[in-house]
DNA sequence: AACCAGGCGCATA
DNA sequence: TATGCGCATGGT
């Protein structure tokens, strides 16, 4: 990364696609401007990157957003060579080849988890609705168009009834009893960092709402355990078409990567 | 007008 | 332990 006038320049880097990244179903605030360049809001920090040929630039930076970026495209991770291991598997080297630059978004834990409670049995776009209306609705206002994602302690004592403007459905009380569990200390996204894997799988299904798909897509985007791996009905799918006797071994603790891939590319074949 | 959407809770056996 | 149904909402 080198710092040219106000913005910060990638030019060495590989395995990096940010529009790929940012659309392929695991992220849900980001936007493409009509000039290309894409535009998000990240743990209270506004985002403005373009991607060319040979450089990725990021706009406007300062340091602490330089950090943010690094973490969250988690840039001092070997893609290249973790994906050239993975294209052992002929499956997922047919979905390599196609769309290369996936990486695995580290999201903010808490936006992560709240997203994928609204996922649940919920369709792409009407998700991206109802998170924005949550962002506007109870985050804090940067400027005429952005907002935060609101924190849970934000959330403190919200119910359902008061959720209900953002037409969530059933969703809205999963919503509000993990905003009352974390703020009550029930749970803690701190502690759920630095636990084995397992545990913290137990420990976010303890929340109403939480099952093994949306514990699983929490670890891996929320906590960036790449050992993770969601099963939603398109990797159930591939499951069936691809893996019936089980996930080859070489995808073995990179598991949430791989998924990745085969889910973006399973969900463009018609 | 049924059926589906990055599932889960609950009842039933 | 395993299956099946209902669930809010909105788009095809």
């Amino acid at each position: 990364m080198e710092k040219i006038e106000k913005n910060t320049v990638l030019k060495n880097f590989s395995c990096l696609d940010i529009e790929l990244s940012l659309f392929c179903g695991q992220a849900f605030r980001w936007r493409k401007k009509e000039d290309g360049s894409f535009h998000g809001v990240v743990k209270g920090k506004i985002i403005d990157i373009e991607q060319n040929e040979n450089s990725i630039i990021f706009k406007n930076t300062d340091e602490e957003t330089d950090r943010l970026i690094e973490e969250y495209f988690d840039l001092k991770r070997d893609y290249k060579k973790i994906c050239e291991g993975l294209c052992a598997d002929e499956s997922f080297k047919r979905a390599y080849a196609e769309y290369e630059g996936i990486r695995i978004l580290k999201q903010d834990s808490w936006e992560a988890l709240c997203s994928f409670i609204i996922s649940q049995n919920n369709n792409i776009p009407r998700i991206e609705g109802i998170i924005d209306r949550l962002c506007r609705s109870f985050g804090k206002k940067l400027n005429e168009e952005d907002y935060t994602f609101p924190s849970y302690e934000s959330l403190k004592g919200i119910t359902a009834q008061e959720l209900a403007p953002l037409r969530a459905g059933f969703r809205a009380k999963y919503i509000a009893d993990a905003v009352q569990k974390l703020n009550d200390g029930e749970i803690s996204l701190e502690d759920i960092e630095k636990m084995p894997i397992e545990q913290a799988r137990q420990e976010l299904c303890k929340i109403k709402g939480v099952g093994a798909k949306v514990a699983e897509c929490t670890l891996l985007y929320g906590f960036g355990k790449v050992e993770a791996f969601p099963v939603d009905v398109w990797v159930r799918r591939i499951m069936e078409e691809m893996y019936p006797d089980g996930l080859p071994e070489i995808f073995k603790g990179n598991e949430g990567i791989a998924q990745q891939y085969l889910f973006h590319w399973r969900r463009q074949q018609k």
